[in-house]
RNA sequence: GGGGAGUUAGCUCAGUUGGGAGAGCAUCUGCCUUACAAGCAGGGGGUCACAGGUUCGAGCCCUGUACUCCCCACCA
């Protein structure tokens, strides 16, 4: 027998591992069934399972299942990812702990640092992931650095390389100088901060004229090789062509005239250092200008800096404003807000800096990639996120994917020391490709880590040696992820498969949004906010996390957690439970039927048609992805409808002393509910599969049942609506009660006038939930001193002698009486409308005619009742 | 500067082709009724931000306004 309450702790992790001992998880391999593929987002190995996670792996997890009973052949693979920053950074700190420099033990012993560190942390994640009941693929688990995806990584490189696509240059980049590395632009974040403007002054080599300008920066200016001025300035047309000269260095440079200069900003003039500055590098192509790089990666200046070499840059910075103030060029200092960036990393703030690197040419890989959007190939969920697709794609830069770290993939280039040459090779080269010298070394410089995950839908499946796998799984059926990953790994996703596979990677990418705090912000290590899934499926269960990151949540949007909610999962996970406990305490010792064998009641023709309807609309909604509201359909139904009611129905009938009937209802209980637990099971593997064990008739797991579908036979609409008019009729009954303040316990006498015969048909029900006597069916009621109720199906009235407060009845009466006519005047209002005749659809127009007859019953009723109260 | 989202009950949020405003939590009242007090029954609470428009009919479609949030760009 079950536990009284529900308590995952005692079988989720034994459930869990079942499965994994079934194998329940991995694909067919014979199976020529239809397939249904997905890859999890790779979490990084320095990572630790958070609430994102959660979320993805319980969309990922319920959309797999979901298709998995539907008979699709499933594969969801897993996987984790190197993340070539994150994990050097930790490398580097792990070893400065044990009092080692990364650059004393040089590269090589480094990386054996690297995988050893890997090989311990990097499978936490993994461990955690499964914590959440997830049906991956184990077996197949993958990582970004292993023997597959680094095949796929050389391959994609040399091929773009040899068609021009990826090319070295020397450009400005962001760098940080704290993870020492280049970064994209995408890897920048930018955010508002106070700073200042430095306005200040360079005088012509005479001393005679000077111009004036701002800068955020002043510490760039020993890089400046130009001041710039617009070419329509009146104010400075007489300069144009002269010289300034910077001091410090004591450099003549001249004042050149561009486009690119606002006349209204500022003073109009623009100091420019092309090494230091995107918008500067631009204008010095322009004109020709020198470009003196004058700090180093680490963020310190160097020998170009002068008497400012070896200092920090803003140690520089503070330097040289001192100095200005003291030469007297300083004008004046103001207050400024202006966007900075910083590294996503480490949240230093970046330098842009000009340096040598590689980059990846986008625009001829960004057109098809956003033609497979546009054609409908790719589809976003929500649709809106195309857009913002379209706007990122559409404005691409070229994708700098350089990195100097150690950890993550070495860039497949050699270069020859004899002749210069560059030879790019998916195995390692020997010897120069052109001029045949074994002097030749490799680039130092690793691979972006994204430009590995962007491969990951086919690196994963074996596409370089076109596995089985890829052949079967290839392109996956959806991707799921969150929004703020579009740009990092979506779009770079899309354009690397097209480009490489010829196919798009997925047909369906279904975002979701943030999961934050309870007060709606973010969660992060420095507010402390942050929440760990581990010690909630530990208290509460992975269903329970699950479904609350689930139930009612709209695709794309933030959600809030908060205990609340974990506490409403909860008792709807026990309302789940006690209610197969309910229905198997009556099971004992007692042989059900087939369901078609059973002559069903109006309830049990009621529920079946209601389990219908929900089983199409479940069905119809995971299918488009909208999981949030399939749960929150099963929510109500097996609470509200189920529960409240059927079950409630089935009491009288399970506790009374007809043996058939006893046998038939539960038959139809234990149907019912063996459908509620499968069309749950997606959504709550775990306590799904625990009470369907415990059915009569089960099968070896609910995760390989066949999903429910709509059962043709159950269409019995007029029940349904019967059923739904007589839970109006018992709930006003309840109402009366509640007002008059009869206790539950109290049994009272009930007198109907039914309007038709189905009313009877329920009366067993009526009694029971309305804690009635046996009902008085009559033609007439006229008990002195009751209570009315009147209702489409029924008239009823309650005798409670001197309880009856005539003027409360009355006001009451009165009040129910102008609610009708209000109604009244609503369908006649729109039936005497014309346009609503003529232009809504025939069935409503009838709707509305049966409602207006109703109302006018009542209303007859209604004014009745009031006249006898009088 | 460009783009996107939001504004619905005290709080958190649903509301998918336009056809009578919903849930959970909170609140009030009464109940240990033999599945469940992690519960049951009943109640109160909303001119769906504002202003126009389209329509027989608008929370939903169009236009504008206000406020909030996010993303992108980065005028030194």
């Amino acid at each position: 027998m079950l536990e009284k309450t529900y308590q995952p702790q005692q079988f989720e992790k034994d459930i869990y591992g079942k499965w994994l001992e079934k194998g329940y998880f991995k694909p067919d391999p014979d199976s020529d069934k239809p397939y249904f593929s997905m890859v999890t987002p790779p979490p990084n190995i320095t990572g630790q399972l958070h609430l994102g996670h959660a979320l993805d792996s319980a969309i990922q997890d319920s959309l797999i299942r979901f298709k998995r009973m539907q008979g699709y052949n499933t594969l969801w693979l897993p996987g984790t990812d190197h993340a070539s920053i994150a994990t050097e950074l930790k490398i580097v700190e792990m070893l400065k702990s044990m009092g080692i420099d990364k650059h004393s033990i040089g590269r090589e012993e480094f990386l054996k640092y690297a995988w050893q560190w890997k090989e311990k942390y990097g499978g936490r994640i993994v461990e955690q992931l499964k914590y959440l009941s997830c049906s991956c693929d184990w077996s197949r688990l993958a990582f970004t650095m292993d023997e597959k995806c680094s095949k796929a990584v050389r391959k994609a490189f040399v091929s773009m390389y040899k068609k021009g696509l990826i090319y070295r240059g020397d450009r400005i980049i962001n760098r940080c100088p704290v993870c020492n590395t280049a970064l994209s632009d995408a890897e920048v974040e930018y955010s508002e901060q106070d700073g200042y403007f430095w306005h200040y002054s360079y005088y012509t080599p005479d001393g005679k004229e000077k111009v004036t300008f701002a800068t955020t920066r002043p510490e760039t200016m020993l890089g400046d090789t130009a001041v710039a001025v617009n070419p329509n300035d009146a104010r400075y047309t007489h300069l144009v062509g002269k010289t300034v000269i910077v001091p410090f260095v004591n450099r003549e440079i001249p004042v050149i005239a561009d486009d690119y200069v606002d006349m209204n900003f500022g003073t109009g003039v623009v100091k420019i250092t092309p090494a230091h500055d995107p918008n500067d590098f631009e204008v010095g192509l322009r004109h020709n200008l020198p470009v003196i790089r004058v700090m180093n990666y680490d963020g310190t200046m160097n020998e170009n800096a002068g008497e400012f070499c070896g200092m920090d840059r803003y140690e520089a910075r503070r330097a040289i404003v001192e100095k200005l103030k003291q030469m007297g060029n300083m004008v004046k200092i103001e207050p400024h807000k202006h966007n900075v960036g910083s590294c996503y990393r480490c949240h230093t703030t970046v330098e842009p800096i000009v340096s040598k690197q590689w980059f990846v040419k986008m625009e001829p890989l960004a057109r098809p990639a956003i033609d497979a959007v546009r054609n409908g190939e790719i589809k976003f969920h929500p649709e809106r996120f195309e857009k913002i697709y379209y706007n990122w794609m559409e404005n691409i830069k070229d994708w700098c994917i350089s990195r100097q770290l150690w950890w993550g993939h070495r860039i497949p280039v050699w270069y020859c020391e004899d002749c210069g040459h560059m030879t790019c090779s998916e195995t390692d080269a020997v010897k120069c490709e052109k001029c045949g010298s074994t002097h030749i070394h490799q680039d130092e410089d690793v691979l972006d880590t994204w430009f590995s995950s962007a491969l990951w839908p086919f690196s994963t499946l074996g596409f370089t040696e076109n596995a089985p796998d890829y052949r079967k799984f290839f392109p996956t059926s959806v991707l799921s992820c969150g929004y703020d990953i579009i740009f990092f790994w979506v779009a770079r996703m899309i354009f690397s498969s097209l480009y490489n596979t010829g196919k798009v990677p997925f047909k369906h990418v279904l975002l979701h949004g943030i999961v934050r705090d309870n007060q709606g912000r973010k969660m992060s290590k420095s507010l402390g906010n942050g929440i760990d899934p581990v010690e909630y499926i530990e208290k509460f269960g992975s269903d329970t996390l699950r479904f609350t990151l689930l139930n009612g949540v709209a695709n794309g949007s933030d959600q809030r957690f908060s205990q609340d909610k974990i506490d409403g999962t909860r008792n709807f996970m026990n309302k789940i439970w006690n209610a197969t406990r309910f229905v198997l305490m009556n099971c004992e010792n007692k042989h059900l039927k087939d369901i078609s064998e059973c002559s069903l009641s109006v309830a049990d023709k009621w529920i079946l048609c209601k389990l219908n309807n929900v089983t199409a609309t479940v069905t119809d909604l995971v299918e488009k992805f909208e999981l949030g509201m399939a749960c929150q359909t099963l929510y109500d139904f097996v609470w509200s409808e189920f529960c409240d009611w059927y079950i409630e129905f089935s009491k009288p009938v399970l506790y009374g002393t007809d043996d058939t009937a006893r046998t038939e209802c539960l038959t139809v209980l234990t149907y019912v509910l063996d459908k509620i637990l499968k069309l749950l099971h997606p959504f709550a593997p775990c306590i799904t599969e625990k009470l369907y064990q415990e059915l009569p008739v089960h099968g070896k797991s609910i995760m390989i049942e066949r999903f429910p579908e709509v059962n043709a036979k159950y269409d019995f609409r007029s029940e349904m609506e019967l059923v739904e008019s007589v839970k109006d009729l018992i709930t006003r009954i309840r109402n009366i009660r509640a007002e008059y303040g009869v206790i539950p316990s109290k049994r009272i006498h009930i007198n109907i006038v039914a309007a038709n015969e189905g009313v009877r048909q329920c009366s067993l029900y009526i009694e029971k939930l309305a804690g009635c006597d046996k009902i008085n069916f009559t033609d007439k009621l006229n008990t002195p001193k009751c209570v009315k109720v009147v209702t489409p199906i029924a008239e009823a009235e309650i005798p409670l002698g001197d309880l009856v407060d005539a003027a409360k009845e009355t006001e009451k009466l009165t009040k129910q009486l102008a609610e009708t006519d209000e109604e009244i005047r609503r369908a006649e209002g729109k039936l005497n409308n014309q346009g609503f005749v003529a232009k809504a659809p025939a069935q409503l127009v009838e709707k509305e005619k049966e409602k207006l007859e109703k109302y006018r019953q009542m209303r007859v009723q209604l004014l009745n009742r009031i006249d006898e109260l009088k």
